[in-house]
This record gives C-alpha cells, sequence and structure tokens, in this order.
RNA sequence: UCCGGAGUAGCUCAAUCGGCAGAGCGGGUGGCUGUUAACCACUAGGUUGGGGGUUCGAGUCCCUCCUCCGGAGCCA
C-alpha cells in the first residue's frame, strides 16, 4: 500500500512505503539521508547500514537526483527532520535511474530554467504555485456553480475578430479563414440570453508581441455574462468574485503560500466594498500624485500602479471614455462620450485582472459602433440578431486567470503561473 | 516593431591595460553513523553564441548576424 507525503503524520510509528522521487541526498559514514518527494511533499529518509543490508546500502550510493524509487520503513517524528517526520527505511526498490538531472539544488538563470519548464514544475516553488493555480481554478469554478450560473463553452476557432484591435492566431479551416479566439464574450452574450447567468473558461489567444512581465501569448480567462444585469450589479458581482477567490486561497492554501514566501497580509487586508471610482477621479488622483495625464488617454501600467497603490483592495475604475473602449460596449445614457465599463485593478501594482461592463443592447447603435470601429457587419449578423430578438440591458467581465494567480502569489511575472508558458519567442517546450 | 542589457565548462559566474581561460556547484573516485542547498581530498570537463576584421597576440577592440533577458506600445 502507497502512503502519500502530505498523510505521513497520521502513520507515525507505523509502517509505510513511499513512491516517488529522489530529490538530494547526504551522506554519513554508514548513514545515508534521502530526503524524497511524491508530489505531495517531501520527507527526509533515513538509512543506516545496520538497517537495510549491505546490499540496499551499495544501491543508495548508486543513486542519481529525480531517480524514481519506492522506500519503506517506519515513519518517526524527529526534530532533526526537515518537516519534523523521517522515514527510517527498511527497504528501497530503484524503478527508474535518473541520468544525469539537469536542475540542481543550486541557482539558475530563468532562461535555462524555461528551456526545462517539463522538469522544473517538479521543484518545490514551482509545484507549490502551481497547486495555488488548481485552488483559484477551483474558487472560480464553485463561485460561479453555487450561484446558479451554467457553463457555456465558447468555441476556439472563431470566423473574425472579437475586438478589432488586436492581432489574432490564423489558421487554415479547410481553405476557409478561422483565428483562433480572443475571447469567449461574444458567444456567452448568446448563452445569457438563452440560460440567464452563465459563464465560459478557457484558453484565448492574443498574437500581439507583447514582451513584458504581464503578458503571455496563450492564457486562460473566466467570463462570466448576465441577463437584465446593469453596470452596478456587475461591478457588485466581479467583487463578491474576486473577494471569494482570495479567501479560498487563505482559508485553503497557507502552506503553498509559506513556500513561495508570499507576504500575506497584503490579501489579508482585502475587504467589501472594494474602491469604486470613474475614469475622471482616476485622472485628477493621477494629477495629483504628480503623474500628469490627459483626460481621454488610455491608462497604462505606469498609471494602474500609481491609482492602485493608492488602495488595499483592488480598485474599480468605471466609467471610461467610450472612444478608448470596445465597439461592444454600451454608452452612459448620462452622458454619451462615457462607457459603462470598468476595470479592476489589483493591489500591489500587479494591474489589471479584470475588463467588463454592460454591453450594448440596442439594435441600431450596435450598428453603428460596429461599423465606426471599421468592422465586417455580416460576421456579427448572428451577434445583432441578440439585440434583434427580445433585447435586455446585460452585462458581464473577463478575469485573466493568470495574472490573478500572479497576483495572489506575489509573482513578479506571470510566466510561472501556469505550467507551460506561451510567450513571444518562446514555444517549447 | 522600438529602446536598453547579456551570451565564457552541464549550471551560476570570474578573468586587471589586448598578454598562459579560472572558481563554486553538478559529474566521477575515495573518506566520514545525524546530515540540513552537508563536509573533506583527488579528478575529468572549453570551437569563450556564429561569421568576418584590426593586431606579433583577441574572451577582451571594430563590423555583422543569431539567441536570450528587461522595458515600451497593446492588452486580461
Amino acid at each position: 500500500m502507497q502512503t502519500y507525503i502530505s498523510g505521513i503524520a497520521a502513520q507515525e510509528g507505523k509502517s509505510a512505503t513511499l513512491k516517488g522521487w529522489l530529490y538530494n541526498i547526504r551522506s554519513g559514514g554508514k548513514i545515508r539521508f534521502l530526503l524524497v518527494r511524491d508530489g505531495t511533499g517531501i520527507i527526509q529518509c533515513v538509512a543506516s547500514q545496520a538497517d537495510v543490508g549491505e546490499e540496499t546500502f551499495e544501491l543508495i550510493d548508486t543513486l542519481t537526483q529525480e531517480s524514481s524509487i519506492e522506500v519503506t520503513g517506519t515513519v518517526r517524528a524527529d526534530k532533526r527532520a526537515p518537516g519534523g517526520y523521517e522515514l527510517v527505511m527498511t527497504k528501497l526498490e530503484l524503478v527508474g535511474r535518473a541520468a544525469d538531472y539537469p536542475i540542481t539544488p543550486k541557482e539558475h538563470g530563468t532562461a535555462f530554467l524555461m528551456e526545462n519548464r517539463h522538469l522544473w514544475v517538479r521543484s518545490r516553488r514551482q509545484a507549490a504555485i502551481l497547486r495555488v493555480r488548481h485552488e483559484i481554478v477551483r474558487a472560480i469554478r464553485d463561485f460561479f456553480d453555487d450561484r446558479g450560473f451554467v457553463l457555456f463553452d465558447t468555441p476556439i476557432f472563431t470566423p473574425a475578430a472579437c475586438e478589432g484591435t488586436s492581432t489574432l492566431f490564423e489558421t487554415d479551416y479547410f481553405g476557409e479563414k478561422a483565428y483562433l479566439t480572443q475571447s469567449g464574450q461574444l458567444y456567452a452574450e448568446s448563452g445569457a440570453m438563452a440560460l440567464g447567468k452563465v459563464y465560459c473558461f478557457g484558453p484565448t489567444f492574443r498574437a500581439e508581441k507583447s514582451k513584458t512581465r504581464r503578458h503571455l501569448i496563450e492564457f486562460w480567462m473566466v467570463e462570466p455574462e448576465v441577463a437584465y444585469l446593469d453596470l452596478d450589479g456587475d461591478m457588485e458581482l466581479a467583487e463578491d468574485f474576486v473577494f471569494y477567490v482570495v479567501e479560498q486561497v487563505l482559508a485553503n492554501r497557507r502552506e503553498e503560500l509559506d513556500i513561495i514566501e508570499r507576504d500575506t497580509s497584503p490579501l489579508e487586508k482585502i475587504k467589501k466594498p472594494f474602491p469604486r471610482i470613474s475614469y475622471t477621479e482616476c485622472v485628477d488622483i493621477l494629477n495629483k500624485a504628480g503623474h500628469p495625464f490627459q483626460w481621454g488617454n488610455d491608462l497604462g501600467g505606469d498609471e494602474e500602479t500609481i491609482v492602485s497603490s493608492q488602495f488595499e483592495s483592488p480598485v474599480m475604475v468605471h466609467h471610461f471614455p467610450a472612444e478608448i473602449k470596445a465597439f461592444y460596449m454600451k454608452n452612459d445614457p448620462q452622458d454619451e462620450r462615457l462607457a459603462l465599463g470598468f476595470d479592476m485593478l489589483a493591489p500591489e501594482g500587479k494591474g489589471e485582472i479584470i475588463g467588463g461592463g454592460q454591453r450594448e443592447d440596442d439594435y441600431d447603435m450596435l450598428v453603428k459602433k460596429i461599423q465606426a470601429h471599421n468592422l465586417p457587419l455580416e460576421a456579427f449578423d448572428w451577434y445583432l440578431d441578440l439585440r434583434k430578438y427580445g433585447t435586455v440591458p446585460h452585462a458581464g467581465f473577463g478575469l485573466g486567470l493568470e495574472r490573478t494567480v500572479g497576483w495572489i502569489c506575489g509573482l513578479s511575472h506571470v510566466r510561472e503561473t501556469i505550467p507551460f508558458p506561451r510567450m513571444l519567442h518562446r514555444l517549447k517546450p
């Protein structure tokens, strides 16, 4: 029977068999200390020649880093062991010998580690980050599922741009041009008209030659869309949602945050309601902070950092100038220059994690906007149908998973937040 | 695409003014019964990113190309 290291404390004083890999080894004259990992944790296994016999003892000395092994022994609490428990070995079985594992227990550069990403994920820190990612994904699903949202999967292959601005990956679809999706939102809107409250959660693709710590070519986005919801309701949903995700990670992944050495106090300070400031107020804040900024420009990375650093909770900036926002966003009936959209900026200068808002629900207005953005009307005939057959006010938003993981884990770069990041000039492994 | 930085042993990095290419880790061999990225001794390991040029002599200076890193724009 196999025991997992995560549950080793319950086996104290008893016999256990661990199946894993050799993380590191240290030796004394007739004693060996094997650090064994099994994916759930790391434990020190102690072998003395007297306990395991000469043959096994010699086998231990031939083991290389990351060789796969099965070890049997007695679990014992010992202060000298990292983690507080160790396995006093009686038996060892070599499953697969590893040859010259490239990632040594020493410092490496990120370029080298990215080349070896398929092996880097075995390291303690990377594994912890990926566990937090999983927790965030679970919290996202639970949040929407518990509130009666229906998962509405949207297509990866699309016939045209969702937003004219970004560059798309073009593929050959049996002789026809098709593009990899950059958002499931337009399709999710159709879902909201059918099922009321929906969300889509999948990969999206942006062929922009972005080369910063916040960008990936392929990233995951969750996009809820709700019928009969306005901008205020949308922001409330986003606030409840992000708060829940942070709460769940703090409740369930303390150990991993500890391994990553994340200072959790900024996360613990987050409370509802999140600050809401209009774009126009935002311009004032920037100018008062000594950062000249003109009304009408879009917020860049520096601006986001200045604004978000004024608050402990994520801040929602709303009512942007309509000109700098996408065609599908509804204009403010009080002031046509403004769009009923919002961005949520994460604290600690981590930038935009959510973009969303109320959608244009008037048929004629939408036609005008599509034309104004120089987009082909015929590609959006089905989207316009949603306004033709029982249109309603509706809203939604998109949350970038990797940026959220990066913020919650306190990472400076999104490349460590996904098992195999696709970046400019990196398609392998 | 633009701006800046970097390519030297498997990895992380040194190499003075242009003058014999080195260290730590990792590998190998040996030693040590409580190690904590263990330690000690010995040992193997190089087309200095590619190409061209200057020079008696180039890792070092010049030209060019390639790769990677950081940032900008764009965005979640």
